[in-house]
DNA sequence: CAAAACTTTCAATAAGTTTTGAAAGTACAC
DNA sequence: GTGTACTTTCAAAACTTATTGAAAGTTTTG
């Protein structure tokens, strides 16, 4: 295999991935390509290289920026911005799971949380609610403090973590 | 605040919440409103309770069954299906667990282990690219692992897991 | 300062996804 | 077998989200 078609294949696949998680084809396509890629890209190769116009990697880019993944770059003598991705690997699932936990588990307490000043009657109803969601809320809660000190451990904590099991 | 208001907030925020995270709303919300009621539900009681449709009824209780977190049961002399939610919320977090890693790890994998094939030669390009790529096979490895263990292992690993760290 | 080189915005459009509801299918009761 | 009580399917419609591209904005250069 060549490294133009592992390239491509790889771009393509992280824009479908990406889709599967969230994250639309766009964003998850320049990022592909901005970490693949040896060189810090233009916004017009960006556009050549994915067939897409100028307004959606400007958005994009932007989009990435804010995640924290990728980031502008300067030429001097160049008026032109550069992007590019942040290649380290345990950083990347850091900021990927900062983000998701942002997303999925803090509106999930917030909901759950709230949830649990129902007013406590003795129907059947209420009992079954109420453990239902405070299981839900236990759980949540165990789950966002792993995410939590995943995010903030160093480096090596996550590795060491899977050979301890 | 009322159970009718709680529970009301809950399967509401939990339609929301499942779209965030690539549910479906109605699928979302017929898993919410199973899993606080009592009693197994009809497809007439959740299209009443839901205000949606037969058919939206019927594709959601199928892909939830799919997944193996609502089940079908018979009443003996009534002909109508009821459907009922798994409540143990570990072993929910189980099966949700086994078809995140379904959708989101294993293409994954699929696509790294694929373009690991490239072909070596010198370049500066191909250098970046296999060293990228098999950073992130490696570390897409072990979270699968990662996840396999939490899937396989009994209801208490995950808890005893967090009072360790 | 004006023109050039670029970036950003946003309304219109396209693409994708979900939902509806009527029609078709199935199974039970008699 | 026929009627009835249900479930399932699926094409069309509604809704949601992503993308375009032209216009507006900004910064640099001479």
């Amino acid at each position: 295999m060549k490294l133009q078609e592992a390239q491509a294949e790889f771009i393509k696949s992280w824009g479908v991935l990406g889709s599967s998680w969230g994250i639309n084809k766009a964003m998850a396509q320049i990022h592909a390509l901005l970490l693949v890629s040896t060189e810090a890209l233009t916004t017009e190769e960006i556009m050549e290289e994915l067939q897409i116009s100028r307004g959606n990697v400007n958005m994009n880019t932007r989009a990435l920026m804010d995640w924290g993944i990728v980031e502008k770059e300067l030429k001097i003598g160049q008026r032109k911005e550069f992007f590019k991705a942040e290649k380290d690997i345990l950083e990347l699932a850091r900021v990927v799971m900062i983000e998701r936990r942002k997303r999925e588990i803090e509106p999930m307490l917030k909901v759950l949380n709230k949830v649990q000043a129902v007013s406590s009657d003795k129907s059947q109803g209420t009992k079954e609610f109420k453990k239902v969601t405070s299981e839900l809320l236990d759980f949540t809660n165990k789950a966002n403090k792993l995410m939590e000190k995943f995010s903030r451990s160093d480096k090596n904590w996550f590795y060491k973590l899977i050979l301890r099991l």
